[in-house]
DNA sequence: GATGCTGGAGTAAGA
DNA sequence: CTCCAGCATC
């Protein structure tokens, strides 16, 4: 970037803009040169291939606070979109802490979601949409289509709504709207999917409501038809940043295109290697289409890694050259060597999770001479949720702290759903889904009769399900219990509808209050006579909601009004419960930690942009890392994905990387074997230490030749009946590897596992006495009052009555927690 | 209207 | 094997 440049932009600069560039720029001094260039190369599209580790985060954040500084663009003309709020998040604060100062925020710094509901809301009405219009959760949108699927008469067993759903979706993904569904797609979902698309859309625009895909597909839909809105924020956005930019699909490429279009200042983050959500719609091809799509565009790679030792690079980067068509980069690092990427081979999943288990407390205490890594700085990284429970099981069992990343969200859960509910329906009676979801909840007699007799009555006089109801009511619809019930919500939501506001105030043009963006608003009402969490709690407790969790007895209800708890006191950041249900999903991550030390347990995906200095990577077993069914659903494309995820898992880790498979592995229930993964055939072998499994002597899997028919293999073996060419993989050639399959040979391929512990397992079987008192690592204290062999039934004082497997068991007297 | 049973399905996940 | 959803029963 030259002076004359810059000098260029500050002729016609404002004087404070003038005033802004003088600062000096120490930010600037701590970047490399690749991230400097990304970060000075200001005008025009940049493309900045950010490597796994390359400090992209803060390439992109110190851009951001460069073209501020530089009196390019206030902060209100810079658009900054990210995929996840936690990214948006981060990338906030670090602007914030760069600069040092009050920044007034940054208010098109979001995620493609959140900044398309507030540019939906300024324009609704352009399609259709007023401009409160609720925003639907999938679960929501599974009801709606049940709906319409059922006017239609299908069988909904061969033709499940979830399927539906996701055509849909991917119809949304690709910014094809109801009228524009392509031929070839005519036959989806027995012929009525693109009927059933329309029939959706007319629906939500009916109830002034959209789904999570229309926030985007309405935005591109008003851009292409009204060419004046797009223009007023092609001139506003100066400049575009875009991080994850391999992850974005069709409706987001579009989007972005048409907005760049005005300053032509578009700079797309991502790296190729990591595209790992093509199932859900990104199109890697964005990301290799860039140069094309964007004239004339400078291309920025980030190469330099801080993260990881040059093993783990090398053995990455090993991994990752097995995919065609790729933009290209090498890793590089200044780190010392370290230690290779470990592999090890295990007889099957249960003693997987023990040697991990193991390990973890190994290292945990220090081992070999090396510094003790605390449990905060370990992952187990899965492919597939499922393979979580080996690992649960196991660390319950030896007292290992953990945690679960990326379980069900707190938004997601039943409880917090219904309250929300309850909110929808009193901020927006319109809102007939949420009054559809707690009507009933709690138990008021409602059941489907008196709801159909609800939805006719409202269908008729065509008002809102809350109105159909009163309706119904005053026309003596309904009798006894029920309608008392019915009354008493109906009533209810009235009153609490008019607690969100104050007064009514006479309108008074004089003292309307002025607004910077939209004019005068006129003052209607005064000011609310409570705050909105003592309306919350008001709905919450006058409604019987809290009352019905507090009347259950199962171990869960006393964590879900710990959750409804949570949620009022969430309110407390926002103005008005409307506000709060807006952005409700941007504060809700399900974090809950106990501050204790936990070593992470979460699937590859849900890593994506984390680093551990220890990582294991467990099941890398062909058919299930690469995945059998992307593989048959997507063929080569499909496994080239499962390789970039290989690659996003051994690059998550700084220091010590360590791959494992099993042999043998309970597959619903069944008893399967599998081979290794080819994956484990691309390791370059010099960067690679074979440790020996626990019960072999010897020398272990010989690495000798491996990485070598990985390609071959390849084309060959798309289909299943790849495990029938064991022999000519040279891992399992190896002695280590006919010794298990001697083993196997011995024990039966019926029951693996078991034996190891067996001596442990007897014992604990024996120690345990009606009435002891015990603990549990899950459940907490109890008392046993059944045995049944090694399986105990027990009365815990919080958890209540389960049967429990004995080791998963300490008695309290020998083991103090 | 609540409870219990049967049968079918079973990647990954964001807003 | 385990978790739902949908259905039949009390």
């Amino acid at each position: 970037m030259s002076d004359f440049d810059e000098m260029d932009a500050f002729e016609g600069a404002s004087l404070s803009a003038r005033a802004m560039a003088a600062r000096p720029q120490p930010y600037l001094d701590g970047l490399n040169p690749a991230q400097r260039a990304a970060v000075e190369q200001m005008d025009g599209p940049v493309l900045m291939l950010a490597g796994a580790g390359t400090g992209k985060t803060k390439a992109l954040t110190t851009r951001i606070v460069h073209l501020m500084q530089t009196g390019r663009a206030r902060p209100n003309e810079i658009l900054a979109v990210t995929f996840t709020n936690k990214a948006a998040r981060e990338m906030k604060n670090r602007v914030g802490s760069m600069l040092g100062q009050h920044v007034e925020g940054m208010p098109w710094l979001g995620t493609f979601h959140a900044i398309c509901v507030k540019l939906l809301r300024r324009h609704a009405e352009l399609v259709g949409l007023k401009s409160n219009f609720t925003i639907l959760d999938t679960d929501d949108q599974l009801r709606l289509l049940k709906q319409l699927i059922r006017a239609e008469d299908i069988d909904d067993k061969r033709w499940p709504a979830r399927m539906l759903s996701g055509i849909i979706d991917a119809w949304k993904n690709k910014a094809i709207t109801p009228d524009k569904v392509p031929v070839a797609d005519a036959g989806a979902y027995n012929h009525l999917g693109p009927k059933l698309y329309a029939a959706y859309q007319a629906r939500l625009t009916e109830l002034n409501a959209t789904d999570f895909g229309d926030l985007l597909l309405h935005m591109v839909t008003i851009f292409q038809n009204h060419p004046d809105v797009l223009e007023q924020y092609q001139r506003w956005f100066k400049y575009i940043l875009v991080d994850e930019y391999q992850d974005t699909n069709v409706a987001q490429y579009l989007w972005l295109r048409l907005l760049a279009q005005g300053h032509k200042n578009i700079c797309c983050v991502g790296d190729d290697d990591q595209s790992i959500y093509g199932w859900r719609g990104a199109e890697v091809g964005n990301i290799l289409r860039f140069e094309t799509d964007f004239p004339g565009a400078h291309v920025v790679k980030l190469e330099q890694n801080y993260r990881s030792t040059p093993h783990i690079l090398a053995a990455a980067s090993g991994v990752i050259a097995g995919n065609q068509g790729r933009l290209g980069k090498t890793l590089w690092t200044e780190r010392d060597e370290g230690e290779k990427v470990r592999l090890i081979g295990h007889w099957d999943g249960e003693e997987e999770a023990r040697w991990i288990g193991d390990e973890v407390e190994a290292m945990q205490r220090g081992t070999r001479g090396m510094e003790p890594v605390s449990l905060d700085h370990m992952a187990i990284l899965v492919r597939a949720s499922h393979q979580m429970r080996a690992f649960e099981d196991r660390f319950l069992t030896i007292g290992l702290p953990y945690r679960v990343i990326g379980g069900p969200r707190f938004y997601e859960r039943m409880e917090i759903r219904d309250a929300m509910a309850y909110f929808r329906v009193v901020t927006s009676p319109d809102d007939d889904l949420a009054f559809e979801r707690i009507v009933n909840t709690p138990k008021r007699g409602l059941g489907d009769k008196a709801q159909q007799k609800i939805q006719v009555t409202a269908r008729q006089h065509g008002v809102n399900l809350v109105d159909g109801a009163r309706i119904l009511l005053s026309e003596g619809g309904l009798t006894g219990k029920g309608a008392a019930q019915l009354r008493l919500l109906i009533d209810g939501i009235e009153r609490w509808n008019s607690k969100l506001r104050g007064p009514a105030m006479p309108v008074d043009v004089e003292n309307a209050v002025l607004d910077d963006e939209t004019g005068p608003v006129r003052q209607e009402y005064g000011p609310p006579e409570m705050s909105h969490m003592e309306l919350a709690e008001i709905i919450l407790d006058e409604s019987g909601y809290t009352g019905m969790w507090q009347n259950d007895k199962t171990p869960e209800a006393p964590g879900r009004l710990e959750n409804l708890k949570e949620l009022v006191k969430a309110l407390e950041q926002f103005e008005n419960l409307q506000g709060f249900l807006e952005h409700v999903s941007l504060i809700m991550d399900n974090e809950s930690d106990d501050g204790g030390a936990k070593v992470s347990i979460m699937t590859l995906h849900a890593a994506k942009g984390l680093e551990f200095p220890a990582v294991f990577l467990p099941g890398w077993e062909d058919g299930l890392f690469p995945s059998q069914r992307s593989m048959d659903e997507s063929g080569i494309k499909g496994l080239e994905e499962e390789r970039r995820l290989a690659y996003v898992g051994i690059t998550r880790a700084e220091a010590i990387c360590t791959i494992s498979f099993a042999a043998n592995r309970r597959v619903f229930g069944q008893w399967q074997s599998s081979m290794p993964s080819r994956f484990i055939d691309e390791l370059p072998e010099d960067h690679v230490e074979v440790l020996t499994p626990p019960g072999l002597y010897g020398g272990g899997f010989g690495a000798a030749g491996m990485a070598s028919s990985a390609s071959v293999r390849e084309q060959e073996m798309m289909g299943s009946n790849l495990h029938n060419k064991a022999a000519e993989a040279n891992v399992y050639n190896s002695p280590g590897w006919r010794r298990l399959q001697a083993r196997a040979g011995e024990r039966g391929i019926s029951q693996p596992a078991e034996s190891r512990n067996m001596t442990i397992d007897m014992n604990a079987v024996s120690s345990f006495m009606m009435g002891e008192r015990v603990f549990h690592q899950k459940f907490g204290y109890g008392a046993i009052i059944g045995i049944e062999g090694d399986k105990l039934e027990v009365e815990f004082e919080k958890a209540g009555t389960k049967k429990v497997v004995s080791r998963f068991l300490t008695g309290c007297d020998d083991v103090p927690f």
